[in-house]
DNA sequence: ATCCCCATACATACTGGTTGGTATGGTATT
DNA sequence: AATACCATACCAACCAGTATGTATGGGGAT
C-alpha cells in the first residue's frame, strides 16, 4: 500500500519550483533536490516534466483555487454582493508577502504556456471557466435578489472583475508591494460597490 | 560609418522570440537564426543575453508603449475621459491577431522576470510608472475641467484602469480569443463612464 | 596616390556546464 | 516470485559564453 508521499512531495517542490521560475525555467534537478528524492522516483511517477506540469496544475492549484476562491463564493451565506467582497477581501489578504512577490500561480502558467502549450492553455483556461461561473452566478443570484443591477451583463461583468483581479495581483508582483495591491483592490471594491441597486 | 542594422535586426529577433517564448525559455541561437548573423554579431553588440533583454525593452518595447499607450494621452485633444477611452479602443484595436495570443509583451516580461531579476524589475516597473503617471494626469486634468468625478483619487483610479487593461490582456491571451479582449474591453469602457461627473 | 595601421564588425569553432530523458539495477512489499 | 518503488549512472542535445580568425574601411604618414 503507497501513501504516494513521495509523488505529493514531487508535487510541492514542483509547485514552489515552478511558482518562482516558471514551467520552462523550472530545472527538473532543482525539483528533485528539494523533493529530496532522485530522478527515479520522478519518472516512477510522472512520464515527463510536462506532466509533471499538468499535474501540479490538476492536483495543486486547482484545488487551491476551488477552496479559497471559488466555494466561499457557492457555499456562502452573506448576501451576493457581499459574498463576492468578502471572498475578495480574504483571499487577498490570506496572501504572505512571497506569494505577493512571485504572483498569481494560476495566472503566471496562462501567461508562460498558453501560447505555446495546448495542454497547459486548456487546463488554464478550464479553472478561468470555473472561477468566471462562479462569480457569474454570484451576481445573477444577486440580480435575482433584486440588490445588483439589472442592467449589467453577467457574464461580461464576471470577465471584467476577473480580469480586475488578476491585474492588480500582476501590478503588485511588479511593484513587489503589498501596498500596491491593497490600492488596488481598493480599486475593486469600488467597482463592485458601483454594482449594487 | 555604422547603421547598426545588425544591432536593430538582433533587438527585433529577440523581441520577437523573447514574445513567443519568453525570455528564460528565448535561445539566442534561434535569435540568431531569426536575424541572419552569427554569435560574434551579438557579442559584438551585447555583453551578455541579459543586456540584450534590457535593450529590448529600453529600445523597442518603451518606444511602442510611448507611441501608442502614452503620448496620446498626453497630447490628444479630446477632453480627457474620452481621450483615455479613445486611447485604449485605439491601442486595442490595433492589436493583430498573434499580439493577441502572445500577449502584453511589457506584462509577459514583468511578470516572468520581475522576482527573480533586478534590472528587468526596475526597467519593467519605470514603464509602468510613465505609463500610470500619464493616465493619472489626465484623470486630474478631467477633474480640474469638471468633467469627471471629484470624489475618486486619481492615484488610485489610474492604478485600478491598468490592473484591468492588463488582466483584459492576460485574459484574452489565456482564451486565445479576440472576442475576450472585446468583451473585456467593454467592461473597462464601462468603468470609465462611471467616472463621468 | 599609396602604403601601412588598426579599430570596427562580424564569422567560425569550441568550451564547460546543464538540460530532460533513459537504461539498469537493487530492494522492499505483497 | 512478482511487482512497485526508487537510486545510480549515463546519454545526446542544447545552453550561454569565449577564443580566435578575418574581412573591411578609414586615417595618417610618406
Amino acid at each position: 500500500m503507497s501513501l504516494d508521499k513521495t509523488r505529493r512531495e514531487l508535487l510541492q517542490a514542483a509547485y514552489t519550483e515552478m511558482h518562482l521560475q516558471g514551467f520552462q525555467a523550472a530545472s527538473l534537478n532543482a525539483i528533485l533536490n528539494k523533493a529530496g528524492v532522485t530522478k527515479g522516483a520522478l519518472y516512477h511517477y510522472f512520464r515527463s516534466k510536462k506532466e509533471l506540469g499538468y499535474a501540479v496544475l490538476d492536483e495543486w492549484i486547482q484545488p487551491y483555487l476551488m477552496t479559497t476562491w471559488i466555494e466561499p463564493l457557492i457555499n456562502g451565506t452573506l448576501p451576493p454582493l457581499e459574498r463576492l467582497k468578502s471572498t475578495i477581501s480574504q483571499g487577498s489578504e490570506a496572501l504572505g508577502d512571497k506569494e505577493i512577490q512571485l504572483g498569481c500561480p494560476l495566472n503566471n502558467l496562462a501567461q508562460e504556456m498558453s501560447p505555446i502549450d495546448e495542454g497547459f492553455r486548456q487546463r488554464t483556461d478550464a479553472l478561468y471557466q470555473a472561477w468566471l461561473e462562479s462569480i457569474s452566478n454570484t451576481l445573477k443570484e444577486g440580480q435575482t435578489l433584486g440588490n445588483i443591477r439589472q442592467d449589467i451583463d453577467p457574464r461580461d461583468t464576471a470577465l471584467f472583475i476577473l480580469a480586475a483581479l488578476e491585474g492588480c495581483m500582476s501590478i503588485a508582483k511588479n511593484a513587489q508591494s503589498r501596498e500596491a495591491l491593497v490600492h488596488c483592490g481598493k480599486g475593486v471594491l469600488n467597482y463592485l460597490d458601483s454594482l449594487a441597486g
